[in-house]
RNA sequence: GCCGGGGUGGCGGAAUGGCAGACGCACAGGUUUCAAAAACCUGCGAUCGCAAGGUCAUGAGGGUUCGACUCCCUCCCUCGGCACCA
């Protein structure tokens, strides 16, 4: 009686085997094998590893695997993104210092990761902590502060009250800290900042190289925020001040009846003294600033529905709006030129176009709200063709048509006065963009020092340079200094500002005393590059070589969680040009091709999280079922990208297939291998013309589901069955559960003379790994049967079927269907008026 | 409101315009067993029928086609993203 179907005693077995052979190191280059990188989004190190990193890990390494027997040279590299705010709030949370917190988290999800069987390079690790990475992360921040491209700037932050730091534009969700869910404010404060604004015009044209999810490009699309129009200037009245505004609908400014400034818009300072209305106008701006994102873009919330009514509680977002004159002031319209009243507003958006707009309440919805509201004048300036003006407007006019109201353009079209009035008023078309620069400078401890100096002398002998000296490459890394404090002061500096040691320095330049800048850098940079570093992971005197740069990248593949889409994926793009425009890199974008894994919700359809009790945890899931069928389930379980429930018994299926497999060929005795497939050629052939094919288009899903049909079929032909067919097999089985394939891959090869004699003349060869072995061929010819079930159909409903060669000709068909009895009776009296007959399918004879 | 996925048995899900429900889960019946588990075999959309077989079914309604889950139009629901972006 064989042994059962052990997964622990053969998983830790085959772990450890492959481990010390090294055989998933990739080299820099093997000859005759193209490389191909391989990349899943490194995880942070939060404690474990949890059901997702294992459906994205998992599914990601079946494919590897898969590309590894197809021949390539693949490397598939892992490490950790070990900086940040979640590591360092957990410290504090548990009174431990971030390092030694994140290092023991690193250390019990590495020993996860091994349990899960992938096929990762460890010799390449990188983790971004780490000073001999961060080290070029701080190289990086010097670039870009060379290039112009890293600028200091006062600016009015995103600030998490809570996590006591700002935050990037990306890191805000609805109003709220990704982080910590806090309410975020507003803040003026001097920060680090990357002109990723330079690179939005490439950002957005590029996407249309990638293989990546269309979703995915849609979403960078709309964060870029690209729209054209134009900058037109309004003359203040009795000034040489101009106050400047963005629109894309310059055929509308006939129409403009008057303007809106932001409550934080600047004129409003500079004209103070004009403003008759200072009292009240200085209380409504400073209620606006009061005021959140939230708070400014939610008016009135919509009344809970009754039970039982259709939809849930929903947000109106735009409310009631707000706004006061500034009287005094008046501008001129520049086409009408009459004058025309400015009011502020928090309906204006000040990190937009200019923070200013022109009103044109006819044509625009928000304006004319807002000219309801407060009785403002409305003229109308396009109206459909051949209707007569109408006098008042129940509804802003939205649509294409005629100009009217508008002197000489009266009667065109108002897609073609647009360009016209831009002439007119001699001002030029613009390109406006959603996308902000990126604010990178964190008021935190756990990240990379920013490599910045500012010097007091140097600011005195050179007025322009602001003091501000960056260190010099050779003096890199700055090391983060362990210091016991690192708590957020929150009074807007970081706690490294406590350190003297670490912030008295001597200025690089002149050697007079000089102070050390306190932020970190944002962890979004450290993972922005670290699919270079991959490449050359322990290089120490360049971030990469160039030569290993070139023989592996761009990243072939990469994949990860769909929410990346924007902040990660996009500042990885834009490191990227950056590089390569200073000559780092020859490619332009990082990754060719991108794929998203879905989300696997608690077996109650709802995000797993702690306090619903509907986690499921891995390591419970390895210990009883194996690595090899938690792999084979999450593979199983739908489509990849989608995700979806975790179903408590669906892995069941999994664990008993396994099982089958186990015992169907560790239990045979096999007939000569000389039969070859005995009676399994056809089947044989369809499944590894579909595997092969499932797992290039990540339909993992249907590739074991034909593999489960192999075996199904094998099972049948039992008493018959070649050590061909199952060498076959276990290749094809290979991916998905590589320690089981292996192992019983060894003890076939074992128990067959012919394979441990070998060819060198020894008398017995190691024998090598399934995995390092070919991905079996098929032949095309052999994926189609001889016989064919043919579908008779009488006008397109299926009447009755029969078996028939594979070439059977129309003539030959039609003869056999028509003298069918069921088909006689079918038809009775009636005559065929047409005959459709697709070839090794179907006849329809219609009546 | 705009953009992008999706809607198929009790469940997860399959179907180059050509047998809807592959494969698996759950369930039911059986074999085995002192018994249970495991394993194995059979059945399993709804409905009419003893059966052979028929009819209805892929969110709703139209259309194109010999033939539609698949293509087109209108609408509903759902998930994700964006949203006072001028």
């Amino acid at each position: 009686m064989p042994n059962p179907y052990n997964h622990k005693k053969i998983e830790s077995k085959w772990q450890k085997k492959w481990k010390d052979g090294k055989i998933f190191e990739a080299p820099d280059a093997i000859r005759g094998k193209k490389n191909f990188y391989h990349l899943v989004m490194f995880p942070y190190p939060s404690g474990d590893l949890h059901i997702g990193h294992w459906y994205n890990f998992a599914p990601a390494d079946v494919f590897a695997r898969y590309k590894r027997m197809r021949g390539f040279n693949v490397m598939s590299p892992i490490g950790f993104d070990a900086f940040g705010l979640p590591a360092e709030n957990a410290a504090i949370k548990r009174k431990i210092h971030p390092a030694k917190w994140t290092t023991a988290n690193i250390k019990a999800m590495t020993k996860q990761l091994e349990s899960m069987g992938n096929s990762y390079d460890w010799s390449r690790l990188v983790i971004t902590c780490e000073s001999e990475y961060y080290k070029w992360t701080q190289w990086l921040f010097l670039k870009f502060f060379e290039k112009g491209l890293a600028y200091r700037k006062n600016v009015l932050a995103n600030w998490c009250p809570s996590c006591r730091t700002v935050l990037a534009n990306e890191q805000v969700i609805d109003g709220h800290c990704e982080r910590c869910d806090s309410e975020v404010t507003h803040k003026e404060v001097e920060q680090w900042l990357f002109k990723i604004t330079d690179y939005a015009e490439r950002l957005l044209g590029d996407l249309e190289t990638l293989d990546w999810p269309e979703r995915t490009k849609s979403m960078q699309r709309e964060w870029i925020g690209r729209s054209e129009g134009a900058e037109i200037e309004f003359p203040v009245v009795d000034s040489n001040l101009k106050i400047k505004v963005f629109t894309t609908r310059a055929d509308t400014l006939p129409g403009a009846t008057y303007l809106v400034l932001a409550p934080e818009h600047p004129l409003i300072t500079t004209l103070n003294a004009r403003i008759k209305n200072k009292n009240s106008a200085k209380e409504y701006i400073e209620q606006a600033q009061k005021k959140s994102e939230l708070e400014r873009m939610i008016g009135v919330e919509a009344p809970t529905p009754a039970e039982g009514e259709v939809g849930g509680p929903t947000v109106k977002r735009v409310g009631q709006k707000t706004g006061v004159e500034l009287k005094g002031i008046l501008a001129i319209n520049p086409f009408t030129k009459k004058e025309i009243p400015v009011w502020a507003s928090d309906y204006v958006l000040h990190t937009y176009g200019t923070g200013a707009i022109m009103a044109v309440p006819a044509h625009d919805e928000r304006d004319y709200e807002f000219a309801k509201k407060f009785d403002l004048p409305i003229i109308q300036v396009i109206t459909k063709e051949g209707e007569a003006e109408i006098g008042e407007l129940a509804a802003p006019y939205l649509e294409d048509g005629i100009m009217v109201n508008s002197g000489d353009l009266n009667n065109l079209p108002n897609n073609f006065a647009k360009d016209r009035i831009v002439e007119l008023v001699d001002s030029k078309k613009k390109i406006n963009y959603k996308l902000h620069d990126w604010i990178l400078s964190r008021q935190r401890y756990w990240g990379a020092p920013i490599p910045i100096i500012y010097c007091k002398n140097c600011a005195i002998q050179n007025p322009s340079g602001q003091g501000i000296v960056p260190v010099p490459e050779k003096d890199l890394p700055v090391l983060l200094p362990k210091i016991k404090d690192f708590t957020p002061e929150g009074t807007g500096k970081s706690p490294l500002a406590k350190s003297s040691e670490f912030v008295k320095v001597k200025c690089p330049q002149c050697g007079w005393e000089a102070e050390r800048e306190t932020d970190t850098i944002d962890t979004f940079v450290d993972s922005s590059w670290y699919y270079l570093r991959y490449a050359d992971s322990h290089n120490d005197k360049e971030f990469a070589e160039d030569k290993k740069i070139k023989s592996w990248l761009p990243v072939n593949m990469y994949i990860g969680g769909a929410e990346h889409s924007v902040k990660h994926l996009l500042y990885s793009r834009f490191i990227t040009k950056f590089l390569h425009d200073n000559g780092y890199l020859e490619f332009k974008e990082p990754f060719v091709s991108l794929r998203h894994q879905g989300i696997i919700l608690g077996p109650d359809g709802q995000k797993m999280s702690k306090s619903k009790g509907n986690v499921v945890d891995p390591d419970d899931l390895v210990e009883k079922f194996g690595a090899d069928s938690v792999r084979m389930y999450l593979c199983f379980m739908g489509e990849y990208h989608q995700g979806g429930p975790w179903n408590p018994t669906g892995i069941m299926g999994v664990s008993r297939f396994l099982n089958r497999v186990w015992k169907l060929i560790s239990e045979k005795e096999f007939v000569d291998s000389d039969k070859k497939f005995v009676g399994l050629d056809r089947i044989m052939h369809k499944t590894i013309k579909k595997v092969g094919e499932d797992i290039e288009n990540f339909k993992f899903n249907t590739a074991v589901s034909s593999l489960m049909i192999l075996l199904n079929a094998m099972e049948k032909e039992q008493n018959r069955l070649s050590l061909v067919t199952c060498h076959l097999f276990l290749k094809l089985l290979a991916p998905f559960t590589p320690h089981l394939a292996e192992e019983l891959w060894h003890n076939l090869a074992n128990s067959d003379p012919a394979f441990a004699q070998g060819s060198g003349g020894q008398s017995k060869r190691e024998i090598a790994s399934i995995h390092l072995e070919p991905w079996p061929e098929y032949d095309e010819k052999m994926t189609i049967e001889d016989e064919f079930e043919l579908l008779i159909q009488i006008n397109g409903k299926l009447r009755d079927k029969v078996f028939v060669s594979k070439n059977i000709a129309q003539k030959e068909a039609e003869k056999l269907v028509l003298e069918r009895n069921k088909i006689k009776e079918q038809l009775g009296k009636k005559k065929p008026k047409k005959i459709i007959f697709v070839p090794g399918r179907l006849l329809n004879i219609v009546i």
